[in-house]
RNA sequence: GGCGGGGUAGCCAAGUGGUAAGGCCGCGGUCUGCAAAACCGCUAUUCGCGGGUUCGAUUCCCGCCUCCGCCUCCA
């Protein structure tokens, strides 16, 4: 069975063939630190999170590169109004991300190149240099280089762009010098008065690297001039993306990307999030709200990578209650089957991976799953489920889990707790409800709430939601 | 204006030329000292609108309405 992406390129559904047997190499498109990311940015990364675990569980021996921005306009801006140096400016935010990606469980990449690394430097400066000997770049009077985008044809392929439709917003104006042609984009800026004391020297005088040329250098430095799959949300598309297949096709003189796959955007409460409507969120935000990391995980993954998703905190609810099934079958199973031995594998284990395959259709995998949940639910009631099988569906579990991460946190309870819970079951023995009540009581005051079950009281903490 | 992605039950959301997965909510039941939870069951003659092709379309074609995004540095 083969995997298939779409691939924004051809923009069609191609089945996934790797350049190098079963190594996978991956670029994606990472943070600029310049303040705390927000849950739209994490939705990329966990559908690129998702991808890796998939192409790992199919087999696959995944290398991943994932850069962190901490030098351009906004990281400049910022640090100049903390009063801080750059790079005292980006640590507190490449610190708080790396604490996210743990907090949403995301696996690491194998690396995280930072712009402003010496090598990664020395990396851009050769690309231009290799540019400008083709004439393809050009220093124009402001000092800065420019890549002159007609002498790259399939310049717009990928965005399907007409060049000479390209209509200028106000977004260009600002930024205008004395290019060429209005699309010719930064490779090196010259340094600027605003830039204070952030530059780097370069044949062509001091300055600092163009915003597209940090993701060519560092991706064809770490991962080699053509890589299987580049990542990244659908607004890199253009100019971004674009402008990268331009500068290093040019400079390597290989093809650079075989799979582009695109992210679509988060939507809140049905519009894009920005920070004058007020649904602007961060992790930090959504997390005040009481909600723990794999129920943010679980709200962002599951609607399939392709489409537009809308954040509500009614869709956060049901990310809870949709983990406490799953939650309450582990249990269960796990009360069944003890330490029994699993018994062979069972028809149909390959469903939940088989609907991943498709262009990582989350959606039909997670029905996957809760079929699943139901069929053995069913069969528990009926007492029809011996414990190998419910060993053998939790080993089963944790292969779907390798890939979702959405077990659960076991919080352990205090010492007190454990008390007063040993003291209720005594006085439950006696059939004494009210101290048993009373016990229940003083312990949800403790913050733990308990379900009486067949097998003994259930603790559970109680998750805070404001 | 150009390019792209959507519109499927109250909400979220799969899917297929052959008669609608799954989740949440709701309702009914089981269990239970009480409680809570859980589990089971039920819940779209219908897939934005209008045409067309077809034995048959939600699925293909044409037109329209509507929402969202991109069009130079936002994942």
């Amino acid at each position: 069975m083969s995997i298939r992406f779409y691939n924004t390129y051809s923009r069609s559904v191609e089945e996934f063939i790797p350049i190098e047997g079963c190594r996978v190499r991956i670029y994606t498109c990472g943070p600029t630190v310049y303040s705390y990311a927000h849950i739209g940015n994490y939705r990329a990364y966990i559908f690129e999170d998702l991808l890796q675990r998939h192409l790992e569980a199919r087999g696959f021996q995944v290398t991943r590169v994932m850069n962190i921005t901490d030098v351009d306009d906004k990281t400049i801006r910022g640090s100049r109004e903390a009063g801080l140096s750059l790079n005292d400016f980006t640590a507190k935010f490449k610190k708080s991300f790396f604490e996210d990606l743990d907090f949403l469980r995301i696996q690491r990449a194998d690396q995280f190149p930072e712009a402003t690394d010496p090598s990664n430097i020395g990396r851009m400066i050769e690309m231009i240099d290799e540019l400008m000997t083709k004439d393809i770049a050009y220093q124009a009077d402001d000092k800065s280089i420019y890549f002159r985008i007609n002498r790259f044809p399939q310049y717009g392929r990928l965005a399907h762009l007409n060049l000479d439709e390209l209509r200028p917003t106000s977004r260009v104006q600002s930024d205008e010098y004395e290019k060429e042609h209005i699309g010719d984009f930064a490779l090196w800026k010259a340094w600027d008065e605003k830039d204070g004391q952030v530059a780097w020297d370069s044949p062509w005088g001091k300055g600092r690297p163009g915003w597209h040329l940090e993701c060519s250098a560092m991706s064809t430095r770490l991962l080699g001039p053509e890589i299987d799959i580049h990542c990244g949300g659908v607004d890199n598309i253009f100019p971004h993306h674009e402008a990268e297949i331009a500068q290093s096709e040019s400079a390597t003189g290989h093809h650079f990307v075989r799979y582009w796959l695109h992210c679509a955007h988060l939507l809140v409460d049905g519009q894009k999030m920005s920070k004058s409507l007020g649904n602007f969120y961060t992790l930090r935000d959504v997390i005040e709200h009481g909600y723990t990391g794999r129920e943010i995980r679980y709200a962002l993954l599951r609607v399939n990578y392709r489409l537009p998703l809308n954040f509500t905190f009614d869709g956060m609810a049901e990310a809870r209650q949709s983990l406490l099934r799953i939650d309450q079958w582990l249990e269960r199973l796990q009360d069944l089957a003890g330490d029994a031995t699993p018994e062979p594998a069972f028809p149909n284990a390959d469903t939940f991976f088989v609907a991943l395959d498709d262009d990582l259709n989350i959606s039909a995998a997670l029905a996957e799953l809760y079929d699943r949940i139901r069929a053995t639910n069913r069969a528990m009631d009926r007492v029809e489920l011996t414990p190998g099988q419910a060993a053998a569906l939790l080993e089963w579990w944790e292969g779907v889990n390798q890939i979702l991460q959405l077990h659960r946190d076991i919080p352990s309870a205090t010492p007190e707790v454990l008390a007063l819970l040993a003291d209720r079951a005594a006085a439950r023995s006696e059939k004494n409800w009210t101290r048993s009540d009373e016990l229940r009581y003083e312990i949800e005051k403790l913050g733990w709430t308990i379900k009486d079950t067949k097998a003994g009281q259930k603790l559970s903490k109680i998750t805070a939601n404001k």
